[in-house]
DNA sequence: AAAAAAC
């Protein structure tokens, strides 16, 4: 097996390497850094998780650390969606620069001018932004993209849905053609096909394949809900949410809750406080030092739930975390499999719940079609149960209780009708086998564990690569 | 329809 002692990295960066604890790079990691530093191009075709950014790093590091920055010419650049993403990257040359004298700036949006001028003026080998930021520093002149000697484009997938290629084309534009260029996407839609057929040369590529599957390491339901009364579905959904958090009891150790609106992040944060669940929201309207702390707060399991938007979904290195819970069906299907990737990773065990009120089920039917599988349901547990009469009715029917039914939201009712989950008082979390009927991983995933341990800085999705982004260019276009 | 990202 490949070692980071045969890749030619410098033994400065090695040392690093080796101090960190790994011995052996990831797939992508040993198919991009020998390229990477022979100066050729690279098309990384990787998720989150694949150790995808030190595949990048090390050879940049091992590169700049001959010859030395000039003032407002940074000589490279790495490119990033969000300015969590950008600061992770950042933390990742840290910690494989140590030995080396390398300068670095994170140019990201929501926090002061002043101190990244200073940087800037000062001449850094390492930019690492967010665009708006980077284009926002040009335009006022702080800064030059003449000197760019390697630049890296990370998710760029995400890019795209963000609106952000535009942006990218113009950055690119303004480097030397010569640069070289590193360029990383989970998959490859038809639009950055083309921007890599435009700005790359002769790109060596890269793509991680793997055959474990997100359906098949998480432990994946839905509940369907319906509100009572449309001025109650709301609250009744929080409490849906809350009910679902007491089933899980002490299994659920740390979990992200995925909102589809900012606004929601914040109201179901503030409900799951009020309620006395250790909650906090995250989104991007947020500032930036509340992000930071919060973040910082979740990683280092000080809060337990991380209430989040889809700021959060994709790319972010937080801890494995034991549930992920949508609040909501998320309207594109493909960022469900991102949300749910929090979970699971590294061959633990992951479990994923999703609500589903009528209005989301469209989406969740395209969820399912892009898994090609059926979710499992699971009843509400926030639907307060009536009489035992209501109850064979609602087992008979349990879609019609709507209108007809305005129930009291605040009684607590023992709940029917739920076969496999122990009947109980609300307050007691009660652990309850996981009932899915889902196979566990294979093999392997003992395996992927230690490999994942072995890097664990730079691995996220760890086991669970979902099936649709390891599937090669062929497999996916015959599918 | 929303989120992210620039002031």
């Amino acid at each position: 097996m490949t070692q980071f002692n045969e890749l030619n990295l410098s033994p400065k960066v090695l040392q690093a390497v080796e101090e960190a604890g790994y011995t052996i790079p990831t797939p992508i990691q040993a198919g991009a850094i020998p390229p990477a530093l022979e100066g050729k191009d690279v098309l990384g075709i990787a998720q989150t998780g694949t150790g995808k950014t030190a595949s990048f790093t090390l050879p940049m590091i091992t590169k700049l650390a001959r010859g030395r920055a000039r003032a407002r010419m940074p000589r490279s650049l790495v490119l990033c969606p969000t300015r969590e993403l950008a600061a992770q990257v950042a933390e990742n040359f840290d910690t494989y620069s140590k030995n080396v004298k390398l300068t670095k700036a994170l140019l990201i949006g929501g926090v002061s001018f002043k101190e990244q001028d200073l940087l800037i003026d000062k001449g850094v080998d390492v930019l690492i932004a967010t665009p708006g930021r980077l284009l926002d520093h040009f335009e006022r002149g702080k800064l030059l993209l003449t000197g760019i000697e390697v630049m890296v484009v990370d998710e760029a997938d995400r890019m795209l849905d963000m609106g952000f290629i535009p942006d990218i084309e113009r950055i690119f534009s303004l480097t030397p053609f010569t640069r070289q260029t590193l360029f990383f996407s989970a998959t490859m839609a038809p639009e950055i096909e083309r921007i890599t057929n435009t700005f790359l040369q002769a790109p060596v590529r890269i793509e991680v394949a793997r055959q474990a599957t997100a359906s098949e390491t998480i432990d994946q339901h839905v509940v369907m809900f319906k509100g009572s009364r449309r001025d109650r579905a709301d609250s009744e959904k929080r409490r849906t949410l809350r009910k679902i958090i007491e089933e899980e009891g002490e299994k659920l150790t740390n979990a992200i809750v995925f909102c589809n609106r900012k606004v929601d992040v914040d109201v179901v944060a503030k409900s799951l406080k009020k309620y006395g669940v250790d909650a906090a929201p995250i989104h991007g309207d947020l500032d930036q030092s509340t992000r930071t702390r919060t973040l910082e707060g979740f990683r280092q399991g000080e809060l337990k739930i991380l209430v989040a938007s889809d700021v959060a979904a994709r790319g972010l290195d937080v801890p494995s975390v034991s549930h992920v819970i949508n609040f909501d069906v998320p309207s594109h299907a493909e960022d469900y499999v991102h949300r749910i990737g929090r979970t699971g990773r590294a061959g633990r065990e992951g479990k994923a719940i999703t609500i589903c009120a009528p209005k989301d089920e469209k989406n969740l039917e395209d969820v399912e079609k892009l898994l090609q599988k059926e979710i499992a349901r699971l009843d509400d547990p926030g639907k307060p149960k009536k009489s035992a009469e209501t109850k064979s009715d609602a087992e008979a029917a349990p879609q019609k209780t709507e209108e007809t039914a305005a129930e009291p939201s605040k009684t607590v009712e023992k709940p029917a009708q739920t076969p496999k989950t122990a009947e109980k008082p609300a307050t007691s979390a009660k652990p309850e086998k996981g009932s899915g009927g889902r196979s566990r991983s294979r093999g392997g995933s003992k395996d992927r564990g230690k490999s994942d341990k072995d890097d664990n800085k730079v691995v996220g999705m760890g086991d669970h690569l979902p099936s649709f982004i390891a599937m090669s260019f062929e497999e996916r276009r015959a599918s």
